[in-house]
DNA sequence: GTAGATCGAGAACGATCGTTCTCGGATCAG
DNA sequence: CTGATCCGAGAACGATCGTTCTCGATCTAC
């Protein structure tokens, strides 16, 4: 009976599971707002009635987007930089994980700063949810900079081109953002290096 | 007779005016598919006939207030590069203006990058738009790249500087940003330059 | 002054949306 | 087998949207 019931819970999982992939697909490509419930159950291929029932409304489902999306990209950064050693090394295999991301043919700019310009205003939920993902990438980077010794101004300026690249990348539509990305930061790196050692001087 | 009909249409385009700066005080702050058109008739004080007659539908508008913009942002700009002398200068006032725009209490990120996320995927105007300035707006950097003597690839660096500022500044809320980006960009330009000199020695 | 154009206010229309409900069939427990 | 429960397909609902239309008032030209 038990083994019966965990057998349900987790097919309900697993349902949920596809409804928010193929939500995030379809969020993510078209924008929020010009996909609607109908088309999301086709592409999920539930039935309205179980897609209300594993989400109460269309605003959880793009919350749970949202969360999906922040794992997969917490993955695909600790991908990159768990592969290398030292703080500098791991600092510069951020822009290397965003120009593998840029040339995905989907790719379409950074889903939170998108969720953020279209329903930041008029959603609180999104708005602190994409507050916190960046507040979140900004305090690994500024650990990693702590380790690599250098003054914390660095940390800012590095989100600043992560930032910048995905956006530019999206706009474009040129994955070699990135590239630019990566060697600004290099620059940036070694030139706060210099000076705190100048200064150590 | 003449003069009359100047009237009529010096009336005329004042309210289109006055229609598009409501549009994009709206549309703005609180993005472009949350703001119906009867919200955007009270905000300027015409009437709904009167909205159709000057502009035949929203996305009409929605373009008229993506090209206003451009027009406020190129002399804002403007104001900024042109009160420096130096290449150098005039690269650094670029986020001297960031910085003043940021600490706006409406500021909600760049508006173009905001609308490409909003109606970039279903509104190829829209996007042709965006791209448009974007491109813009580095061509500029790049001829005062060129003006400094340093190699193009430091355009794109600053380029993605002035974009992460934007977005970080938004989504953080912290107009620090801009400061961040700027002294990122100093060291940017002195290390081009250094390795300018460098090359030619 | 008056016919005709023009306008504002807002009702109306048709489409679409998020969400709920209906109903006939499948599933399951006992 | 049987009664109850669950489910999928899609109709239905109520709200909202972009857009158009109505209608009575106002203005304009002569």
């Amino acid at each position: 009976m038990t083994s019966n019931e965990d057998r349900k819970r987790a097919e309900e999982e697993d349902r949920r599971g596809r409804i928010v992939e193929a939500a995030d697909r379809l969020y993510y490509s078209r924008g929020f707002s010009s996909v609607s419930m109908d088309e999301l159950r086709d592409e999920a291929g539930v039935s309205l009635r179980r897609l209300y029932k594993l989400f109460p409304s269309k605003d959880d489902i793009i919350i749970a987007t949202l969360r999906k999306r922040r794992r997969v990209w917490a993955e695909g950064i600790a991908e990159y930089v768990d592969a290398v050693r030292s703080p500098r090394d791991k600092l510069l295999a951020v822009y290397d994980f965003l120009a593998g991301w840029f040339c995905e043919d989907d790719f379409r700019g950074c889903g939170f700063v998108n969720a953020f310009a279209e329903l930041g205003a008029v959603n609180t939920d999104v708005a602190d949810l994409v507050r916190e993902h960046k507040a979140h990438f900004q305090r690994d980077l500024a650990r990693l900079v702590e380790e690599l010794g250098a003054e914390p101004s660095l940390a800012a300026q590095l989100a600043i081109l992560a930032e910048g690249a995905q956006t530019t990348a999206a706009v474009t539509g040129d994955p070699g953002a990135a590239g630019h990305a990566r060697a600004a930061a290099a620059t940036l790196i070694d030139a706060a290096l210099d000076v705190d050692a100048r200064q150590a001087a």
